[in-house]
DNA sequence: TATGAATGAGTGTTCATTCAT
DNA sequence: AATGAATGAACACTCATTCAT
């Protein structure tokens, strides 16, 4: 039925609507001081129709933070399957993966950061807590195979891969978070993708086994 | 004046006994979900009695954050004026000050790291916020100066001495959240030192112009 | 018009159909913890179209308890039409009325006690309760006219009728109302009839002029 | 301390406050119908003050009930302990202690009954369930040894001792709900105790072995 | 100085009812 | 006639902060 299918294809995009509204208002506030009124607002709607929508704002914010964090792991996931035919720069082709993550919903990837590393975390119910939980080690675990695969082939410094994967995870959240901070602060847009670019480079620079210098 | 003094003293103590009560509280449950109620009780002392010693909670908690700042602060100076006269290496004692910090008051750190990367920041008065910012930046500056002085003498790769400053902030504080929120997540004790030991390393390697390989 | 009739059919249907699954929904639930959403669903209708056919849901409650009060009237005008021929047993009679009505629709029976018994009433419109209100008078009305025919026939006690017929009433809701309850706080099935029959026979002891004992 | 009583005194006075409050408005609009608003302009107090002295709005409503069935048990007991030793008409020393029952707080008793008849029973936690059940199955089971003490005396006559006080039971209710139910929907003021006292009447007519006609 | 009772503003969530389709 | 998305009013409950004692 092709009414059937309009009405899913306008209750999806209702339910993106809120979405982007409530990535909005939580980049710009934070998830406590958000209130659901806020976000009801900002997508010109009433609060009441985003219960429609969402359990509650718990899951309206995670839900955030599960999609970028599933973009995620299919990027890393592609990166190890092209790695293993490749003989290009693997930390180039690692590097330009967390790029389009980062491009592919900037405010999601910060609020997902600000998740991880905040309060916030307490908040949420056992499950979705789990769920959350559970993309990140997969994340983590595709990272890790991608730098075991390069030790393995000589490319990186014999150490172990799980260190270098939580060592790159924790300075692309640190850089995220910090550049973020950074912009409320001092009230002035900053260019994240350089202070990434230097971060990564000096990295690089750490894991390479034998540079050209 | 004797009992001046007495009097003195006794309400810089009050006033400790209730920032070691509110650290302890905030570190578990996070600013939003800490009431004051928590801290009193923690401190075993009456809510209205924390408001003789703190304008307000979210003073309270910047207190804490603002004194680890200025330890930070201290330390790095001392880092800075050792460096002028030493020949040893250079990140090593920049490290040993760092774990000096966390060591002084590790809860303190990551309450700070997660005042810094997350809605709390929102939270505080304008004054606050600028005290925050102002420590913050003169620790920036500190770190800086420190990274030029090791360029200028030619031990740093040639680089701009603010991005190296600022990736080590990051990583710093982007491996302590890390390990922190895996602390909760995985519900067991993590050796924070560990990470930061093979981040500080990687760092080290990526940074130094002629490391022995 | 045979159309226009089968219309009315249809519709008339519908409403019981919606009647019944009320009927169960507020018997499990009562009635503030019942949604409309609630009766819909066990309906298999959706929300909005019970507004086709009710105009509220107090409407709709008070319906249902408005229908098993007009059988109720019936039967006991039946009841004190057989007896003026009759020389059984009246309080048998009796009885046996009350035992149809509550057969009829037991959990509407439960479900008006509990209307009239509880702030539900106080929900009611000053039109349903005035319609409550004229029905519950008629059927005492009309108890009262059997209780006084016993009385005058020398049957029954000499006392006021009214009073009779108000005792009678009152242990009649009693009975169903804490056998409900205590169905409900037990978890378990229980059979109100025994209590009923129990009691109501203890009644008859106690108005009966010359028993034989 | 003098200090200490007093300050416990007051906050005893201060508790008793709101219950007043609360029985009025519970009795005036019922549970569901009654906010603690409303409880709170009663009690001339703000709305976040009665949760320094209640749980919830569940437990303040429950108070009341338990209370009134605490005072019930201990009459009831007393009734038991004084009918041992007695020769005296043993249904009128029970009516009067249900009288004084029913004097000592009338609102909670008809508040009691109406919990007990309706659904707010379905919102009252495990606990509160529990006790509000306990309460009512110790009145249940002393009603019943003072009626089987009765039967054994001869009294009574010879039937089951559990059936005589769930009538007895059913009785009570039934007049008390029917009476309060009628001065609400009449709009006038109702002599409970007349009914009472007739229902009472019919009753031991119905039970005595050997009435003197 | 210390207390803790009282306040009242704030917020997530529910749900009866409406109405465009 | 039927739908179900949208509304918005309502409400229980929390908690930072104040202030009389």
């Amino acid at each position: 039925m092709g009414i059937q299918q309009r009405k899913e294809r306008e209750k999806e995009r209702r339910r993106q609507q809120i979405l982007v509204a409530a990535k909005r208002v939580f980049l710009y506030k934070g998830f406590s001081r958000t209130t659901i009124e806020d976000i009801a607002n900002e997508a010109e709607l009433s609060a009441g129709t985003l219960y429609l929508y969402f359990k509650n704002k718990e899951e309206l914010f995670a839900s955030l933070s599960l999609r970028i964090l599933q973009y995620l792991v299919i990027r890393l996931e592609e990166v190890k399957a092209v790695m293993e035919n490749s003989s290009n720069d693997r930390l180039e082709i690692l590097k330009s993966a967390m790029y389009d993550v980062y491009d592919f919903d900037t405010a999601s990837i910060i609020n997902m950061f600000h998740l991880q590393s905040s309060e916030a975390l307490r908040n949420l119910s056992e499950q979705l807590l789990s769920e959350f939980h559970e993309l990140v080690g997969k994340s983590m675990r595709v990272l890790t195979d991608i730098f075991r695969d390069g030790i393995n082939a000589g490319y990186f410094i014999n150490s172990a891969p799980e260190s270098l994967a939580n060592t790159y995870w924790c300075l692309f959240s640190g850089v995220v978070l910090w550049e973020a901070s950074k912009e409320f602060m001092e009230e002035r847009k900053i260019d994240i993708k350089e202070a990434l670019n230097f971060a990564f480079d000096l990295f690089k620079r750490g894991v390479l086994n034998n540079p050209v210098r």
